[in-house]
DNA sequence: CCTGTATGAGACATGAATGTCTCACATGGG
DNA sequence: CCCATGTGAGACATTCATGTCTCATACAGG
């Protein structure tokens, strides 16, 4: 009876409400539900509806982030090629989903219950896998073992989407950035 | 009348209380002031008489992450020798701090506020000074600038910190695969 | 021995986020 | 046109961490 109208409504979009939640979560990890349904444009009650709560949201957005990562691994063809092009195509394929998996490489707690998400093993190892056969085809040195690799690689996409975030870091030079330091190091090389 | 005695009092000592605070925030960011008062060894009304309230222990745990790093940058004598000797010695001597800093570098809570240390300015201004003078010197390469790589450097240092927690790295390898990341790089050296 | 200080234990209120619910309304298909 | 589905807005209870309080007890110094 008094009001007018509700104006209109937002249709559902699943992968939608996923990418809003990442993005802000990315910047706060400490957003409310309410913030985040603000944020995909939708209502709590409707967020709440397709999400059984907090927890389920941060699985969802871990399954995503896992699906993007396993694709980008799937584009970046890591078993063909020299290693270190494997690497590059790797850290190219992997930019757009680093924002998420900045925000998901702290969410410790997703590792403290039983239920962990077995598809980072599965992540970890292929990863692993291909720095193990850069060292075997003698590309890479075999002093710095691939999980500490796989490890800095992950620390450094982190590291590069947050400096892109707090505009320390231009967002153009993600690859090159984490390519160069990640194989090549910052010591200058030998002319030899 | 009733209780026959509480047993011995546990006398307060802020740093010990801190180092406490710190290694239980670094595994699970999340824990309670109740949490922290039972991993300190004293009572949560003790813990909240010497710290008004999480805020203020967050905010001292960050002063005292300042405090270390600046000690360790210090003790590293950044202006002194080659400037790969003097990052060698900077990851050494912050070692001591790595899980501590490590907590500190996902609470981006921490630079929402107007209130954020500066002294995190001045560590990053030193860290990054350092870097380019390797750059002026000949000894790094100059396309990796300065701010990337310390940013790289907090990220590296968290990162094996994670992986010590979780059981994937070896705590003695942590200077060695930092360093020879940071400088050297992944991909093996030209025989010249 | 007595006293002041500081702690431990626990009760209590407060506030925030969560989870559940109802109802009005918009949209699309029959 | 009518109905089913799905959404927005908001009320509501619940849970939990927080912050404050009181009181009994332990310890150190006089």
């Amino acid at each position: 009876m008094s009001h007018m109208g509700y104006g209109c409504l937002m249709p559902f979009d699943r992968d939608r409400v996923l990418r809003a939640a990442a993005a802000l979560l990315t910047r706060k990890s400490t957003a409310t539900m309410d913030e985040v349904a603000k944020a995909a444009g939708i209502s709590r009650a409707t967020l709440h509806r397709h999400f059984a709560g907090r927890d389920a949201l941060v699985r969802a957005l871990e399954s995503l982030g896992i699906a993007e990562c396993e694709a980008a691994l799937e584009a970046a063809r890591p078993d063909e090629g020299p290693a270190r092009d494997a690497v590059r195509r790797l850290v190219r394929e992997i930019e757009p989903a680093a924002g998420l998996l900045a925000f998901l490489y702290t969410e410790n707690q997703l590792f403290e219950g039983e239920e962990q998400n077995e598809g980072w093993d599965r992540l970890d190892e292929r990863i692993t896998a291909l720095f193990r056969r850069g060292q075997e085809s003698g590309e890479f040195r075999i002093d710095l073992t691939p999980v500490w690799l796989t490890e800095a690689l992950y620390g450094l996409v982190a590291s590069h989407a947050w400096g892109v975030i707090d505009g320390r870091l231009a967002g153009k030079d993600f690859q090159y950035m984490i390519v160069e330091l990640l194989l090549g190091g910052a010591a200058r090389r030998e002319e030899s």
